[in-house]
DNA sequence: TTGCAGGGGTCAA
DNA sequence: TTGACCCCTGCA
């Protein structure tokens, strides 16, 4: 098949009509000792989705669970490729806290088989089957994504873990003690020589600009989540430290549009590779995925990010 | 050991 | 459209 053959086909579908659909979840909740187990999990693999380039926090241990500092808390994950146990949390938390943040109302069947429809999608999701787009908090992703710019992911998790030590709540597990991610007002009052020892480099302005701005001018996400995705990447834009890609990270990430694609190196080279053939343009590229992944471009790119990462050099 | 290239981009000219 | 930007890491 010719890759322009193939470029024609448009296989996204509106999100919210699978929202609409009727969801089947067929998982459980238990509780157990300190923590929960979530029975019967379809669609789901920690490594596939702590992995896949969405998130810094979570850190994988000597017996293949993670551990990971998220909305506050500190919990640990385990998986058995069937069940979910998360330690150090309850069922109340669970509904309030998880369930979003794992984004657990979603029918993921159902999106991959409408994204699989694509050859080299169904690779990717081959590869990537359990990747779930994680809910996060929108401060976090924000100077989260702005401290990766032009940056290795090594190095963003420690710039961010050194943030948290100064700046957050500690929050001891296991006779270890973690730190959470630091209230945006923390940032905004500190100075650049404090949010320096970070070593960012150029990028603590940002965080210190940014979080003065978000501050003293505040956002309206409900407002942002209901805007068309251009005037949505416009308002993010605004922050210091704010480019196309970073604004389009932050509105995946926190979950506030799900018709974005994040373009970084990576899947720059999946679009040259896997479907052009030469070094599109970043216009080509948005035209592309509007056209065929239409709204659920946002969850194609988190399968091929993943791919290209394992795959491509 | 030292030097250099490049990294999940953004900004300013 | 292009070069500079902080700092770290990998590699020769």
């Amino acid at each position: 098949m010719k890759k322009w053959e193939v470029s024609k086909m448009r296989i996204g579908e509106p999100v919210r009509n699978l929202k609409n659909e009727v969801q089947i979840l067929n998982f459980t909740v238990k509780s157990i000792e300190n923590g929960i187990i979530i029975e019967n999990l379809q669609d789901f693999d920690p490594i596939h989705t702590f992995e896949c380039g969405q998130c810094f926090r979570w850190n994988i241990q000597e017996d293949g669970s993670y551990i990971g500092v998220a909305l506050g808390k500190v919990v640990k994950v385990l998986w058995n490729n069937k069940d979910l146990t998360i330690i150090n949390t309850n069922i109340d938390e669970f509904n309030r806290l998880w369930i979003h943040y794992f984004d657990l109302n979603r029918d993921y069947t159902r999106i991959k088989e409408i994204l699989a429809k694509d050859p080299v999608l169904k690779a990717a999701i081959d590869f990537g089957y359990g990747i779930r787009l994680l809910k996060q908090d929108f401060n976090e992703s924000l100077i989260s994504f702005i401290i990766s710019s032009n940056n290795h992911i090594p190095r963003i998790k420690k710039i961010i873990e050194t943030l948290s030590r100064q700046y957050g709540n500690e929050l001891v597990f296991d006779g270890t003690r973690y730190y959470s991610f630091p209230a945006i007002e923390s940032f905004a009052k500190s100075d650049i020589e404090q949010i320096g020892i970070c070593k960012a480099g150029y990028r603590c302005e940002y965080i210190l600009k940014t979080a003065q701005q978000l501050v003293q001018n505040g956002i309206d996400l409900a407002a942002v989540s209901k805007m068309d995705t251009y005037s949505a990447r416009k308002s993010l834009m605004q922050f210091s430290g704010v480019g196309p890609k970073v604004a389009d990270c932050v509105l995946l990430f926190s979950g506030l549009k799900y018709d974005v694609f994040p373009t970084d190196v990576w899947v720059r080279k999946v679009m040259k590779e896997l479907y052009f053939g030469y070094e599109p343009k970043p216009h080509e590229i948005i035209s592309f995925s509007d056209e065929r992944f239409g709204d659920l471009a946002g969850f194609a790119q988190q399968y091929l990010f993943y791919y290209a990462r394992s795959h491509l050099k």
